[in-house]
DNA sequence: CGTGTAAGGAATTCTGACACG
DNA sequence: CGTGTAAGGAATTCTGACACG
């Protein structure tokens, strides 16, 4: 269920690592919004792979030189259709058991 | 190919929350060669989900009371089979395009 | 707006060792 | 054998701010 790719486990150095990006940039990122690390309970930021790649999409865009803040809608246009889309899947799947019934 | 699961991106703190293991205990599984984390240039310590899952049946196994000794054997020979089965279904997908040609 | 950097402090991890057994 | 712990040091991360623009 919840799936490895969406645990968040992994430290910022890592995560610049991964994707090349800055920590200052990591940082500005969610500070805009663009995505939300989870935190340790001493306030330590914690990524997970669905973040990385998130990031890379945004280090994309951003070297089309578009904002933040345009990057932000788009990612969040994105999450909403995925959100909807689990959800009808989640519907199929209780459609399916009512049949069996 | 190299996974998600695969990717050494975890620190020995999360790893102890994900586990419910001491670092004490981590660590020393580390050093009976029951595992093989990476390494940071610097040297700190980064496991892999697929490390997590180890460590998990490790823990099974010594509540049970099997010596770390014993443990190794089993997960040895466990990613032996893994890595033969590799094998096989590598050369199955090669005969296929053999096929093709 | 987006990013770099120096600053000071806090949290994390590392190793080797002693302890118990 | 397997694990805890205290010890000292090194590496990592955090925040708020100044800088440039």
């Amino acid at each position: 269920m919840t799936s490895f790719k969406e645990k968040k486990v992994i430290s910022i150095g890592i995560v610049s690592e991964l994707t090349g990006l800055t920590l200052r940039k990591i940082r500005y990122y969610e500070e805009r919004g663009l995505l939300a690390p989870g935190r340790t309970e001493k306030g330590v930021r914690k990524y997970s792979f669905a973040d990385v790649e998130t990031l890379m999409k945004i280090a994309e865009k951003r070297e089309e030189g578009v904002q933040t803040a345009e990057i932000k809608e788009k990612l969040t246009k994105e999450s909403n259709r995925r959100k909807i889309r689990d959800e009808m899947i989640k519907g199929q799947i209780n459609a399916q058991f009512r049949m069996r019934k």
